[in-house]
DNA sequence: TTGAAAACCACGAATTCCCATGGTATCCAC
DNA sequence: GTGGATACCATGGGAATTCGTGGTTTTCAA
């Protein structure tokens, strides 16, 4: 089942690189972690292969299993294996949650996202992603309708998009 | 299958952001969340990310359920994907109601919806809104028809809307 | 041995849990 | 139909946890 990964929250990033984990997320990473003892500290995966965006991509070992998987299905003749394998696998890292909750960014990912002091979580369904509050807020802007030139259009072609690939099966 | 939340009702906020949900909804949304224990509190999920109007729009765990599998179902080169997702899923919380059949509303929420001690709840057949009073009316002004400088003409447009989209099977 | 990383401890604030109350609608017996 | 009992509903307050955060100590490798 996938993960249910939901929100927006800021949380301080100390000098060590220690960030406390949104709660929610937490548990979410533990029933996703089949190697969690029981209450114990789960496990999770960062990838930083995601050269466009100064973000790093948060996934449940049970996702990280499903990608890894993919991987193993698809043929080596195909040259977007390496590829996928570089950007999943090479350029990612295993954590483990600590006791009181939080995460120690390694000091090469917290340069890469550029962070400041503070980092932001965002929920994506599946995984989450983790930003430095500046860059958070592009997107974000990027993302919102609202001030857009063209927001009216843009809201109707994501509803229609939305509407799309909605299943709509009538009982 | 889609809920059936009808009916307008408002409740008190408390200072910690406590709210009594409409019983009505409550009961359709325990019938909506497939892990609510038989006789339990039921979870649901609340966007905010709905920038043009200052409202919360409520989804069943169902409902919630449908939009997560649209946007898995969406490819990840269509650049909308992403926008729903952090307007669906980002910009939302999941809540389960309380023993007493609460919800907590956190400060952010109540924030963005200005609530002032009370909440308007609107049924909205598979979903429902949350509104601050003061908006509410203003909303239910733009919405209604009777004073209308032309009333009449939006009240045909709208029950020819209706019809047109009106399926005529008889039961 | 000395710097960095990991483990350990500690605390205030916010949130969750639990219990209590008054009011209203519903039901049932007489 | 009338009185009383019963269930459910909306709301309030305090106690108990949890959460986010900051230090300090220990461990380990260079």
């Amino acid at each position: 089942m996938p993960g249910d990964f939901r929100g927006e929250s800021i949380h301080k990033v100390d000098p060590k690189g220690r960030v406390s984990i949104p709660a929610p997320f937490r548990h979410e990473l533990m029933r996703a972690d089949p190697n969690c003892p029981e209450g114990g500290n789960p496990s999770f995966v960062i990838v930083y292969g995601f050269d466009d965006q100064p973000m790093l991509e948060c996934y449940t070992m049970e996702g990280a299993a499903r990608i890894a998987a993919a991987i193993r299905r698809m043929p080596r003749s195909n040259p977007n294996r390496k590829r996928i394998q570089r950007k999943y696998q090479t350029k990612s890292v295993t954590l483990q949650v600590d006791e009181n909750g939080r995460l120690v960014l390694p000091a090469k990912l917290r340069e890469k996202i550029g962070i400041d002091g503070n980092a932001v979580f965002a929920g994506m369904g599946d995984t989450f992603e983790i930003w430095s509050t500046a860059d958070y807020e592009m997107d974000d802007g990027d993302m919102a309708t609202e001030f857009n030139e063209s927001g009216d259009a843009l809201n109707e072609s994501m509803d229609a998009d939305l509407d799309r690939y909605t299943d709509d099966v009538v009982f």
